[in-house]
DNA sequence: AAAGAGGTTATCACAAATGATAACTGCGTC
DNA sequence: GACGCAGTTATCATTTGTGATAACCTCTTT
């Protein structure tokens, strides 16, 4: 064998896009949501204070935190929401060595 | 004065707000993308070979990665793309106690 | 039971991100 | 200098997120 170059590197990739595709954006997005409704319920915020501070309306953070929404928001729309609440964003990429059944 | 209810909260929000817009936006996707840089020289890929992985082109690549670009990314974008050299993103919402002048 | 508060869902218009193609630069190599 | 490699930039088509409005649901309160 050569050493690992990009073919093998390009299969291991596909494996885990395979795999994790579908998964992966639920559990993303599920996880952030649920740290956005958990965010502004601390600030003690209602949706629609939410909406009025960011100058949006309420049925659109409605369908932003809502679990069964499957968009994939923008960047910046997760920093504003956190800006409005007095937080920030960061973004962490960690490795991901799940085992594969 | 009454207990800090939403009108104050509110003021203080657009207050963060209005300051941190262009720079939030800024530096954030700043970050992020020399992240992504570093994360796909890591693992010793080009723009091209990424762009074969993730089953798009060499030019989207550049452009996500493009500091002087001012898009802001889907959140699934970005997962992609760690999950193409395989890492997973994590989203941290970190308290924002900076000292404003 | 009527009214309000908080949240959801559907729909449409619009803005913006992404996909795709092509032409270009800079750089090293032959 | 011609060639290939890596990355950039511009442009257009398409997809998708977001803004806006309205109707609805579930509680709670009166």
């Amino acid at each position: 064998m050569t050493r690992p170059t990009f073919k093998s590197f390009k299969e291991e990739a596909l494996k885990r896009e395979g795999v994790k595709k579908s998964y992966d954006k639920l559990s993303a997005g599920y996880e952030v949501r649920k740290q956005l409704i958990a965010l502004r319920q601390k600030a003690g915020l209602t949706q629609e204070q939410m909406a009025e501070i960011l100058q949006t309306n309420k049925s659109n953070i409605s369908r932003l935190e809502s679990v069964s929404s499957n968009i994939s928001p923008k960047l910046s729309t997760l920093t504003d929401y956190a800006a409005a609440v007095g937080y920030k964003l960061k973004i962490v990429f960690v490795p991901d060595n799940e085992v594969r059944i």
